[in-house]
DNA sequence: AAGACGTGGAT
DNA sequence: TATCCAAGTCT
């Protein structure tokens, strides 16, 4: 074990990304923020959003001063547009639960919208040094392959996986935190899901997968479908939604923008793209009904707008 | 507890 | 061009 630790954190000291929200004074709110951005979300896309986020809102106090769609406008095309919803949900409830400030415990912080048993885990290690069990999906490829011996994880968490990430945890909290980091990096750049660069590899020698000849994996992961599907509609929706400066009435989802004198520049472009589409009118109004029912999207002057 | 939920770069 | 998949959460 100690091997172990010793070769992975000394890669990790040499070879870590240099990350804004790694900076010792980053603060938790930071830290917060870029959790939220990264759950299924590259590094590379959420960088600049991050920088932004943080310039306009320093604080949670800042980002609950305004409405929700002001947060999910500066989404912009981050993906799962919900995650802004929820974390101007969190900062209120940081204000007024917890006089503005971050909260520094797994539990107080698994209690905030869009937090869950990772995201608080992740925090509480990175923003405020605790020992804590994390386990994204970086670290369940690692521990597959390097303990386990599988080319993958399984479909779903299980409860043999956070006892041996939890057994695997040094018992030192600053030393953990560094565990924790590390081993989340060499799954992102090494120990990749496709092709992972095994020449890379700290452990290498120590790969349980390796010494088993590197099986392939025992099951198909189920890819996601997008064309024609009811996400693909909202997201074109939502791209309308974000470039809107006012209420943008029903019928204009439902026909060419040119008809309705749109050039093809500003609000025209999302409305052509979503018309290109060609989806069913029953499928639109129910990405529609399902936007509102999200909170996503509000009805005001009789059209769709972002919630006020 | 399986399925919904965005987006775009890489292969 | 089609598929994969990225620091998950919620219902």
């Amino acid at each position: 074990m100690e091997f172990l630790h010793r070769r992975i954190t000394g890669w990790f000291a040499e070879t870590a990304r240099d990350l804004p929200w790694r900076d010792p004074d980053c603060g938790a709110w930071g830290v917060l923020v870029s959790e939220i951005m990264l759950q299924q979300t590259p590094v590379v896309r959420v960088l600049p959003v991050w920088e932004e986020w943080l310039k306009r809102w320093p604080s949670p106090a800042g980002l609950a001063g305004e409405p929700a769609g002001e947060a999910v406008r500066n989404w912009g095309r981050l993906g799962y547009p919900r995650r802004a919803l929820r974390l101007h949900a969190a900062a209120t409830a940081i204000v007024e639960n917890h006089n503005g400030r971050v909260p520094d415990t797994y539990t107080e912080l698994l209690a905030l919208p869009g937090v869950g048993s990772y995201t608080a885990a992740a925090v509480a290690a990175f923003a405020y040094g605790r020992r804590e069990t994390v386990v994204d999906t970086n670290i369940r490829r690692v521990h597959a392959r390097l303990v386990a011996g599988t080319a993958l994880p399984a479909p779903a968490l299980t409860a043999a996986e956070m006892r041996l990430a939890a057994s695997l945890l040094p018992d030192d909290d600053a030393a953990s935190v560094r565990w924790n980091a590390a081993v989340m990096e060499l799954g992102a750049l090494v120990c990749t899901a496709r092709a992972p660069k095994c020449a890379d590899c700290p452990v290498m020698d120590s790969c349980a997968w390796r010494a088993a000849g590197e099986p392939p994996p025992s099951y198909v992961p189920k890819g996601q479908a997008w064309h024609g599907t009811d996400r693909q509609v909202r997201g074109a929706v939502m791209a309308v939604l974000r470039l809107a400066d006012a209420p943008v009435p029903a019928e204009m989802f439902l026909q060419p923008p040119a008809d309705l004198g749109f050039a093809p520049e500003g609000i025209g472009v999302p409305l052509a793209a979503l018309h290109r589409l060609n989806s069913a009118p029953e499928q639109l109004e129910r990405a529609m009904s399902g936007l509102l029912a999200d909170g996503l999207a509000e009805i005001h002057d009789g059209g769709y707008r972002l919630p006020a």
